[in-house]
RNA sequence: GAAUGCGUAGCUCAGCCGGUAGAGCAACGGACUUUUAAUCCGUAGGUCCUGGGUUCGAUUCCCAGCGCAUUCACCA
């Protein structure tokens, strides 16, 4: 006998020919009429047998037992997670004499991962345990593979990944992470919407990938012959809507990193930015603070959430410092005494000669502050050089309007004073170019956004928020790749 | 990009200080009409990630490669 003929797949394919030829599709069919399993477990089961309910529910089959001439079967679908304490399926009982001539050959050639619809009675066995005693089986179809294990389910993280499909089935917080994803997105939309700020779709495709100091993925059109790049933040095609008297606009959408993976890193997330005329970083905040306790409560509730071995308090007010005098608390000198900042700095081995002292400062910042940031806190009035597109604070040209909400250590939000002098704008990104080496600077000039502000950009607050970190935070996700159902992975070798 | 760890049956994992491998579940055959990770009897299933090296002999030791994970680097 080969290993190849006695395969899992060979035999279950077997079966599929089996259930052909009993005059039954394998593939199965439309099934009207169904019943979510989460519904039907919440009806009475103290119900005398001839006053049952008669249901009629479609699943997959995720457990087994066959002790004779009644079989069991455990049905799950999407409405009741699989593995929460002894409710997350259905059990269904197959007898010879209820379900008919066919449904009982049928139910010979069941096996684990199959799709069935069943109809029947809903009530409780002897042991109590809720149960539909079918009356009638349909085939909706053969898994041709096995499925994991009944009971260790799917440990291996590359093999999860690798198989979201199975991952979403026999790991009940893939699924749940996935739902809340949608409701803190859906969220967020009704929010903004309320606020009156319209959703506004702009290119993926950009000839020239600016808005962000990041590497692009680089494409091309063959039609127009051109270089194109995938975009990396969303901003400058919102500004130019704010130009054309889009007063209040924002967009939820993909943007692309050609940069490194981590567990905080992947290719490509989603972002959320948008843009309010008339308004300040300081409008911002209060925007971003809502915003976030309005998500934290369509979670559940509690304005208290877990992450890690630690919770975050969602509380509002969420608390407010100074960039400058966190710098002082934690580095212990003030950010304008450029000396003594190169001296800290120079202390710890990192190299200072020919730096711009904000970079300096920067640096000191993320060693020795950002990790502090317990939060929720927004940090304000950044180094200015560090902020390119970010407006000047009037009479303090060396602070820019800027703040970043800081959870956990994580940037979860970045928003500015948006910097709508077309001449400050042009100095800065021209500054900016001439720090960069040479495979960075690759086009970020964008000659046509200085000409829009040119025509007059209304002043304004802007906003940014990485939805996936958002996410993670919200759902006590450590890794990216968790909140995200398709993260890139090295395609498997042929 | 670097360091460390991991890669064994469909899944979850043992094991081998060098003598070509085991368990539970899944599968196959049989018994059982109230089971609950059903149980009982029996059977089969492996390129021990890949390629080299050392050795009489490598899944085990060494080297290289591939994949994944963690940490770091990169990253507004």
């Amino acid at each position: 006998m080969s290993s190849a003929a006695d395969s899992h797949e060979a035999i279950r394919s077997d079966k599929l020919r089996a259930i052909a030829a009993l005059g039954v599709d394998p593939w199965g069919h439309r099934v009207d009429g169904l019943m979510p399993i989460g519904d039907v477990l919440k009806l009475p089961t103290d119900v005398a047998e001839d006053q049952r309910p008669q249901v009629k529910v479609a699943g997959r089959i995720v457990l087994r037992r066959d002790s004779g001439k009644v079989h069991w079967i455990d049905l799950w679908d999407w409405t009741t997670p699989l593995r929460e304490g002894d409710r997350g399926k259905i059990q269904v009982m197959l007898g010879q004499k209820q379900v008919g001539e066919v449904g009982w050959k049928l139910a010979q050639y069941l096996d684990l991962g199959d799709q069935v619809a069943v109809e029947g009675t809903f009530g409780k066995t002897r042991m109590g345990e809720p149960t539909i005693f079918a009356e009638k089986v349909t085939f909706l179809g053969k898994s041709l593979l096995p499925h994991p294990d009944k009971y260790s389910g799917m440990q291996d993280t590359e093999f999860r990944l690798r198989h979201r499909y199975l991952d979403l089935i026999y790991n009940p917080e893939t699924l749940d992470r996935a739902k809340k994803r949608i409701q803190i997105i859906r969220t967020i939309r009704r929010y903004l919407d309320e606020q009156g700020f319209l959703e506004v779709e702009t290119p993926v495709l950009h000839a020239i990938a600016g808005g962000a100091a990041a590497r692009p993925f680089a494409t091309h059109h063959n039609a127009l012959d051109i270089p194109l790049f995938q975009r990396i933040a969303l901003e400058l095609p919102l500004k130019r809507l704010l130009v054309g008297g889009m007063e209040r606009v924002y967009e939820i959408g993909r943007v692309f990193r050609n940069e490194g993976i981590s567990p905080r890193h992947n290719p490509e997330f989603t972002m959320m930015e948008l843009y309010q005329a008339y308004g300040d970083y300081r409008s911002m905040m209060d925007l971003t603070e809502g915003l976030i306790v309005d998500c934290v409560k369509a979670l559940g509730g509690s304005m208290v959430l877990p992450y890690g071995e630690h919770t975050v308090d969602f509380t509002p007010p969420f608390q407010r410092a100074k960039y400058a005098d966190l710098f002082r608390e934690y580095v212990g000198v003030s950010m304008e005494d450029s000396d003594a900042c190169a001296r800290v700095a120079a202390q710890t081995g990192y190299p200072t000669a020919g730096k711009h002292p904000d970079v300096i400062v920067q640096h000191l910042f993320e060693e020795n502050v950002e990790d502090k940031l317990i939060g929720p806190v927004f940090v304000y009035d950044y180094p200015a050089t560090l902020c390119p597109l970010t407006k000047r604070q009037w009479g303090n040209e060396k602070i820019a309007e800027r703040f970043e909400l800081y959870i956990r250590g994580m940037e979860l939000a970045n928003a500015y004073t948006e910097l709508n002098d077309p001449v400050t704008q042009e100095m800065t990104f021209r500054s900016q170019l001439a720090g960069l080496s040479a495979d960075e600077s690759m086009a970020k000039m964008d000659e046509d956004f200085i000409r829009a502000l040119r025509h007059g950009m209304p002043p304004a607050g802007g906003l940014g928020i990485g939805i996936d970190r958002l996410i993670m935070l919200l759902t006590n996700t450590q890794t990216i790749r968790d909140v995200i159902l398709f993260p890139l992975l090295r395609p498997e070798k042929a």
